[in-house]
This record gives C-alpha cells, sequence and structure tokens, in this order.
DNA sequence: GTCTATACTTGGATAGAC
DNA sequence: GTCTATCCAAGTATAGAC
C-alpha cells in the first residue's frame, strides 16, 4: 500500500510525540526520534527547523479543539458537565499532549508562551462556569483560584503509569470503568459532588 | 558567620532542588546546579559521584516523612482528614520535591525505581482508607482506582504557575487563602464532599 | 526528499594544582 | 576540600551525494 510511507512529517510528529511525553523535551533527542520514526538523522532538520518547532507542531493540532467552544452560562451545571466530558475525552484520545501539556504548565518552560493561550481558554472557561455557578447558587465554594485546581487537578491527573499497577490489584470494577462514558461519569460525579452541585 | 560556607553539600542540594524541580532532570546540568550554588563545577562528582546521585539524595529527605505513618481505620474520615493535612502541608513545604516526584511518576522514569516505594506507601495508605470508608458505607464512589486518581490530582496539582495569575485577576478571596489551615480546609471539603461523605 | 558523513557545541566527569 | 583546565561522549544541525 502507498501509505507505508506514511509522509515522513508524519512519521516523525508520532515518533516525537511519544518520546516527548514520555521523556521530556530536553530528554528526548534528535536521534531518539528519527531512530524511532525510521527516518534518517537529518529530516527533523529539513521539515521543522529543529527539534522546538517540532514541539510547537505537536501543540498546533490541539489550538482549534479547546479554543472553539463558548459557553453561554445560562445553565453552568450543564456546561460544567459538557467542559469535562470535552475534556476526559481528548485526555484519552491524546494522553501524550496532555502529557506534554502538564510538564511544561509544571516546569514553567520557557516555551509556554508559544502555547499559552491553549492553556488560558481553558483555565478562563473554567473561570466563568465557576463564577456563574456560584452566583446563582448552584455551586458553593469559597476559594476561586483553589477550586479552579481542584477541578483541573481531577481532570488532568490520570496517569496510569503501569508501575503503579500493583497499587490496584483486584480491585473490583475493572471492565466497565474503562469505557469514555463511565470514565466521563465517574469524573463528573467527583466534581459536582466536591462543588456541592444543587439541581 | 561561620556558616557562610554553609556546607557545599547543602549548597548543591538547595540548589539542584530549584534546578530539577524547573527544568526538570535532563534540563539540569552540573554547570547549572555549580553556578547557583556558587561552587566549583568538580564538587558534584566529589561529593555525590554524579547528577543522578544529587537527584537520589534529595528524595531521601523525603521516604520518612510520608512512610511512617499507619491509619488504624476505624475512623476513615478522620484518617483521610489526616492524610490531606500531611500532604496539602508538605506539598506548602516543599513544592519543588513534589514537583519533581510527579514529573517522575508522569514520565515513568527510569529513576522512578529508587523512589517507588515512597509513591506506593501513599498510595497503599489512601487505598486502604478509601476501601475501608466505603465499606463502612461512609464514602460513596463506585471505581476505587478511578477515585484514587481524584483525589491525588486533587491533592497535588496546585502548581502556581505565575504566568496563570491573570486567570485569577480580581478574586475576592486572596488574603485569608494562603494560609495553611485554609487551603487544608478548602481541600479536605472539595475531597470529601466529592466522596459524598457522610457523617 | 532522503540518505551518510561530518562539523560544531555542550554536557558529565576527571586530573592535578593548591 | 576546593579550584581550574581538560578529556571524552553525546547532542544538534548542516554539507553534499544520490
Amino acid at each position: 500500500m502507498k501509505q507505508d510511507q506514511k509522509d515522513v512529517k508524519i512519521k516523525i510528529l508520532d515518533a516525537a510525540k511519544r518520546l516527548f511525553a514520555r521523556k521530556g523535551f530536553e530528554g528526548t533527542t534528535v536521534r531518539q526520534i528519527c531512530d524511532e520514526a525510521g527516518v534518517a538523522l537529518a529530516l527533523v532538520s529539513y521539515h521543522f527547523g529543529g527539534k522546538e518547532n517540532v514541539y510547537y507542531a505537536l501543540f498546533e493540532t490541539l489550538t482549534p479543539q479547546f479554543a472553539q467552544t463558548t459557553y453561554d452560562l445560562k445553565d453552568p451545571e450543564a456546561d460544567l458537565r459538557s467542559l469535562i466530558r470535552d475534556f476526559v475525552q481528548f485526555r484519552i484520545a491524546e494522553p501524550e499532549l496532555i502529557n506534554m501539556l502538564q510538564q511544561e504548565v509544571m516546569m514553567q518552560s520557557p516555551r509556554l508562551e508559544k502555547i499559552q493561550s491553549i492553556v488560558f481558554s481553558i483555565w478562563m472557561q473554567l473561570r466563568h462556569i465557576l463564577e456563574a455557578g456560584r452566583g446563582m447558587g448552584r455551586f458553593d465554594y469559597e476559594s476561586l483560584k483553589h477550586t479552579m485546581h481542584f477541578v483541573f487537578g481531577t481532570l488532568i491527573f490520570s496517569r496510569v503509569s503501569p508501575f503503579l499497577e500493583p497499587v490496584f490489584e483486584s480491585d473490583t470494577v475493572q471492565a466497565k470503568e474503562e469505557s469514555l462514558d463511565s470514565v466521563v461519569a465517574y469524573t463528573t460525579r467527583f466534581i459536582l459532588n466536591g462543588l456541592q452541585c444543587k439541581e
């Protein structure tokens, strides 16, 4: 089939995504990327003009994904449910990107500037929803700032390191819990309860 | 005062902690560490035998801190409150170590093996508390695994990147919310509500 | 466009003077 | 114990053949 030589750029991006997520920006070498992609060393420079640009290219996919949704805030609970679903869905589809994003924010990397807008828009959306909800007496919390951290922490932290598996041994609910719908349901429940959401 | 030449080892550890937290293990160079510590390049090798060992040395402080507490599980809510307080307190006292720990777990780094036991013991403690609480009808949740992730996400994710500050502008509760007690209170409230804790 | 070979830079660790 | 100077390995990026 023709697509075995699946556009070299794509192969590089795929390999880079895996590596950056696992080893970080500095921990990943151009050699590793090219080996993993099965292409020659020179091609990262040729197609992207350097390692850093490969990194940014990965985030460009992401921008439209999150910047587009706008909530009308008429029904903050529904808005929040929707935001949670979108986020969890994306996290499951693109765990590497979430991972990379987390690294950047955590380390306050110099590359953050270029991807700031993505992070910003999500945070602002959440802020508006939480404020609207509190204003209408639907959510109950004291500190906006900390509550935003709690919600994001709940949303983002689902690294399932294989090394933690032993901790979950003999957990009963296993088959069902991995479907998107159930993960969304669990997450929504925890967060809405955390906010003491009243219907 | 004599302590200006505050043991070189300490100076190196302090500098390394800051740098590792901000730039990751690979992103930090021995040269940076020594510059920041104000000592000569050779001293990392001399005192620790390499960059990697500096990293491990930083975590050794941490082991006793968390491995010691044991909960009797008679009152899971009280145990959980206590775990939350300990964790938040430590997170505020040693944000860099939490940051480093998070990086390791997130990237599943090869260094994880050496610090596994720390992470393990905390996760197991939380597991036992959650299971005991559900068994006694005090907590209400479906998936143990996901719920553990939610709780840890809430606990760990409080990176206050300066770059996110604009997002929190004109938040009303500012002065009070930074004291340990109030942060603990906010966090406890969110988590216990998330677990639908019944007293 | 893609490859191999190579130039150039930076990083970790050591040698040896003090 | 601490410093400066240096070695060697590994990284990025480019040159030039195909």
